[in-house]
DNA sequence: TGAAGTCAAGGCGCG
DNA sequence: CGCGCCTTGACTTCA
């Protein structure tokens, strides 16, 4: 198994930094943007060191690479740093995943937004594509606007219009509140789209099956090995990530489990990837690093 | 330099 | 019907 985090690294370098629309330019894009890759290739490094093998790259990467206002080829300006951190990804057998935002709403039963989410999904694909690496596009069902079966229909609809290159790369995640396992393993079904399995949202919200089962069913959605989600509630607020690593929890959690990667949605992220790291090492679970035995 | 104010975007729940 | 919430909240401006 492979364990990872989200975005960046907090004793490292920030890999998501961004700024106001207001101050958009090509320079201060790909100003960022080099800064942001640059830093990338730094945590990846960092994480090998660590025995770390999964990373979710953040779709703070190149700010604003979708908005109508960035008209300029970013990966034509940015190949080389694309193609260094892609090299690191590809050498050593590293996954990769991205998660675009809120406002990615491909069920959405306005045009506006469903274009605005395509572009979005371009370009997280197009920065993979640039990477040359096969990571996968995260992203949930969406809205429930006229019911949850029209809001399914809509998204099979709406998955038509998505670029080859976004088709190939997208998974869908159980939601905490709408969508269950089993609604998106109804898109499955239908799209052959893999399921990525939140414990945490599945376990506030299902349809009566345990953990276990959710698993064995996502698992055939997958022809690599799944990823999952991993996370606790911190105390009582609902949905809401923990702020580091239960480690009991995840022991127990982890002798339930084998054969997937864990991408750990705690917020203090690579502390708490490092006690995770180590847990599974512990328990034999760990994979060994590509190319060093 | 610290604090306050504002931020691209959607959708939902709550009052 | 308007507002706050999603987030280790972060960027930017203002004093």
């Amino acid at each position: 198994m492979k364990v990872g985090y989200v975005s960046t690294n907090y004793s490292l370098c920030k890999a998501d930094s961004t700024f106001r629309l207001s101050s958009l330019s090509r320079e201060r894009v790909l100003k960022t943007a080099i800064s942001n890759l640059e830093c990338l290739k730094r945590i990846l490094l960092w994480n090998l060191d660590h025995e770390i093998l999964f990373f979710r790259i953040s779709s703070n990467t190149v700010p604003f690479a979708s908005h109508p206002k960035v008209t300029f080829d970013w990966r034509e300006e940015l190949s080389s740093l694309l193609g260094e951190a892609g090299d690191v990804v590809r050498e050593n057998g590293i996954r990769i995943s991205m998660h675009p935002g809120q406002y990615v709403v491909i069920n959405s039963q306005r045009r506006d937004v469903v274009e605005s989410s395509i572009a979005e999904l371009r370009y997280h694909a197009d920065l993979l594509d640039a990477m040359e690496v096969e990571g996968r596009i995260q992203v949930h069902v969406g809205g429930s606007f006229g019911g949850k079966v029209e809001a399914l229909r809509r998204f099979e609809t709406n998955f038509s219009l998505l670029p080859d290159n976004v088709k190939r790369r997208l998974v869908i995640e159980n939601d905490d509140r709408i969508f269950t396992v089993k609604d998106c393993l109804s898109l499955f079904t239908s799209l052959n789209v893999p399921v990525v399995l939140d414990n945490l949202h599945q376990s506030l919200n299902n349809d009566g099956e345990t953990f276990g089962e959710a698993l064995d069913m996502v698992r055939r959605t997958w022809k690599e090995r799944p990823m999952i989600d991993y996370s606790t509630q911190e105390g009582s607020k609902r949905g809401v990530h923990a702020s580091t690593l239960d480690e009991n929890h995840f022991r127990e959690f982890i002798k339930s489990v084998d054969d997937v990667d864990i991408m750990l949605e705690i917020r203090d992220k690579e502390r708490s990837a490092l006690r995770a790291v180590e847990i599974l090492r512990e328990m034999g679970k760990l994979d060994r690093i590509k190319n060093r035995g």
